[in-house]
DNA sequence: TTTTTCGTACGAAATATTTCCTAGATATTG
DNA sequence: CAATATCTAGGAAATATTTCGTACGAAAAA
């Protein structure tokens, strides 16, 4: 089997922890280990060298890049939210709902906790598309 | 820790083998571990032994239920689409869209694949939820 | 300068998940 | 009946993922 290079443009579905940490990234924008590991601990404790290695094994993947900072590093998401999130939406949608986008929309939007701004957001969005297909 | 009994109600989310099963369970209905493991063969080369094993340990997670056949078991799931799919939906939203349903309902239009009759079902309901909130 | 602090690197343990081998029971076929 | 096929059960290997301990270097503080 082929394994992944660094530089592969196909990159594997990041799992979850390394999904947890891209979030930050986007959050806050480029960030030490330090600063995501902080980020991180608000939600449920997590030891500062996981963390750093968890961003190091997600350069080595490609899913990061980083800077040369003054003393540490500075990482930043390799690629953009639009991106991974629609990788991992379609993953998603195969593994459970058969490939279907609308069972999977219509069980998002049945799980309720969409505003009223959002509903009409969404309709706005499925508006323009049906305009033009 | 405390672990997970069988028959507790809250259940931990199933894993991505879990999930292909519970998906082939639902469209063909109960079904035996041999008819699971053909239709997981159609999309890739699954050992007969480990659908069965894992078909065990959903057994015993409480995600799927049984009954004794003539000679074998005839397995369904212990929960409907609806409620296990709610459940991996919020799960996804929380990790990878910060929470925001609308993001990822967005992000899951976005990457194209709905047909007009969906979108159409798609406003449709969204008319239905602003109608009466 | 000595000590403390803060950073990286990396091995390896701990855990979770997936896969398959083998034994034993029971039915089915020749 | 003997051989073959079909099940279940369970152990255990293989893999994937997550977590942390420790070493070591460089800057900052005492």
């Amino acid at each position: 089997m082929e394994k992944n290079h660094p530089q592969d443009n196909k990159r594997a579905e990041p799992t979850k922890s390394e999904l947890e940490i891209l979030q930050v990234l986007w959050q806050v924008g480029p960030s030490t280990v330090r600063t995501v590991n902080e980020k991180l601990n608000e939600q449920r404790e997590v030891n500062y060298s996981s963390t750093l290695k968890l961003m190091q094994i997600m350069l080595d993947k490609g899913l990061l890049h980083r800077d040369a900072n003054d003393r540490s590093h500075v990482y930043r998401p390799a690629d953009h939210p639009e991106k991974v999130q629609s990788q991992v939406v379609r993953g998603l949608r195969d593994l459970a709902f058969g490939g279907s986008t609308s069972s999977l929309v219509l069980r998002a939007l049945g799980s309720g906790s969409a505003t009223p701004e959002e509903l009409e957001e969404i309709k706005r969005l499925i508006e323009e598309m049906q305009k033009k297909p």
